[in-house]
DNA sequence: TCTGGGGTCCTGCCTCGT
DNA sequence: TCTGACGAGGCAGGACCC
């Protein structure tokens, strides 16, 4: 989501040079706000900030008009409030997020095959196959922009480049609603003048290093020599901005993403003590993230909490586990125990459970049959069922499970079931 | 003054096996 | 049997992104 004010916006002209371009980076504007205007009419033109009006939001989006006074995304709301006093506070709604996010994927997809969405609110797309049916990329660009105006009802800029580096530079300097085209001879001259902040995996910490050392501009990064790009961000992030300063980026847009942990987590309203409290916190955020595994049908090998604490101090503390699994319970268990792990005198502002080291589940959705794990797992996926498709069916299933008089799962053979 | 929640990636340190 | 080099993997912390 871009966090600019919408000051220098950009729009290439319909004759523009696009040679040598293939990657449009679409990028919605201001898009939870958007989304609240088009489902309220009565806020457009107010400056809008999506967060929670109590507790320790942050702003997740803020309308323009909100962002002339300096309002940001991740600022405190109170924050946010006193730079802005006359703005709506409206709390997010993520789930009709997520929808209209569909209806404009869909959109784009229309376009090319080659879509890769990179969040709810912004996306890459190759358009180099599709110019005999829809034109060149800058006219594909302008067709798309139409087209989520017309069909959603919202804005979003487009920037059209040879590389997704420089497509994503280009939207952001062509928001809001607006397109900017770098042609591919035009990159060097693009990415010269700009400063290093402005490079996608430049935050302010690298930023800091590199202008500590006089690298200011895109340019600078261009010409320093790797031995103090290396000493300014490391190895690997040096190696990477010299590519991408010279405007090289042979990265392909990919549909496919595979994700790589699954983690919930939590801020109190107020800093907590009570270690029952949060013990019991980290089950129900286990709990979260097991439903989330086996939805998906993988199984965590390695378990990891986080804790951050009144001062913000944060501790991380991981288990590998000696099966995989995507069981709450042992999620919350192993959870648990990391928690013991760590000195926990000082009151606790955040709890939060994550599974890495992801792993497709063994057996099927819902695991092996022929052990306890697997009549666990059983028993988590008639949680899950319960709760999306109410408890008559799923409890008759469950009493099946349970017949044999124990109080736990009986293995379905014994039932002819499998 | 106050700092969310969901992620990815990198770095440094340590341990362990060869 | 002991020792050092080396790579792999686990773990903790931090930067960054939206």
């Amino acid at each position: 989501m871009g966090h600019g004010d919408g000051r220098g916006r950009i729009v290439s002209d319909a004759d523009v040079d696009d040679t040598g371009t293939r990657i449009l980076h679409v990028d919605m504007d201001a898009f939870y706000a958007a989304v609240e205007v088009l489902d309220d009419p009565s806020l457009r033109g107010l400056p809008i900030i999506i967060g929670a009006p109590e507790g320790r939001s942050v702003v997740s989006s803020a309308s323009y008009e909100a962002r002339r006074y300096g309002v940001r995304a991740a600022m405190p709301v109170s924050q946010a409030m006193r730079l802005c006093p006359t703005a709506r506070i409206v709390p997010p709604h993520f789930d009709r997020y997520q929808a209209v996010s569909r209806q404009v994927m869909a959109i784009f997809e229309s376009f090319t095959p080659l879509v890769e969405p990179l969040s709810v609110d912004e996306a890459f797309l190759d358009v180099q196959g599709v110019r005999r049916l829809w034109g060149s990329p800058s006219q594909v660009a302008r067709l798309v922009r139409a087209r989520v105006e017309a069909e959603v009802g919202i804005t979003c800029s487009v920037g059209v480049a040879a590389t997704k580096h420089v497509a994503k530079m280009a939207s952001t300097i062509a928001k809001p609603d607006g397109m900017l085209v770098v042609a591919a001879r035009e990159t060097q001259s693009f990415l010269d003048p700009r400063p290093v902040r402005a490079m996608w995996g430049v935050g302010p910490k690298a930023a800091e290093a590199l202008e500590g050392r006089g690298i200011r501009t895109i340019r600078d990064i261009r010409e320093a020599s790797p031995d103090v790009l290396g000493r300014a961000v490391g190895p690997a992030l040096s190696a990477r901005l010299a590519q991408l300063a010279r405007g090289e980026d042979a990265r392909e847009v990919e549909t496919e993403r595979v994700e790589k942990s699954i983690g919930h987590e939590e801020t109190f309203d107020t800093d907590i003590t009570d270690r029952a409290f949060l013990r019991a916190e980290l089950l129900r955020l286990a709990d979260r993230v097991g439903s989330r595994l086996r939805r998906a049908e993988w199984e965590t090998a390695t378990v990891s909490i986080k804790v951050r604490f009144d001062d913000f101090r944060t501790v991380n503390r991981s288990q590998t586990l000696a099966d995989p699994t995507a069981v709450g319970q042992r999620i919350g268990e192993a959870a648990q125990s990391l928690f013991e792990q760590i000195d926990r005198r000082d009151p606790i502002r955040l709890i939060g459970v994550r599974a890495e080291n992801l792993r497709p589940a063994g057996g099927g959705a819902l695991g092996l049959w022929d052990d306890d794990e697997g009549w666990r797992r059983v028993e988590g996926a008639l949680d899950d069922a319960m709760a999306r498709f109410g408890t008559s069916m799923i409890s008759r299933a469950r009493h099946i499970g349970r017949s044999d008089g124990r109080g736990a799962a009986q293995h379905p053979k014994a039932h002819g079931l499998d």
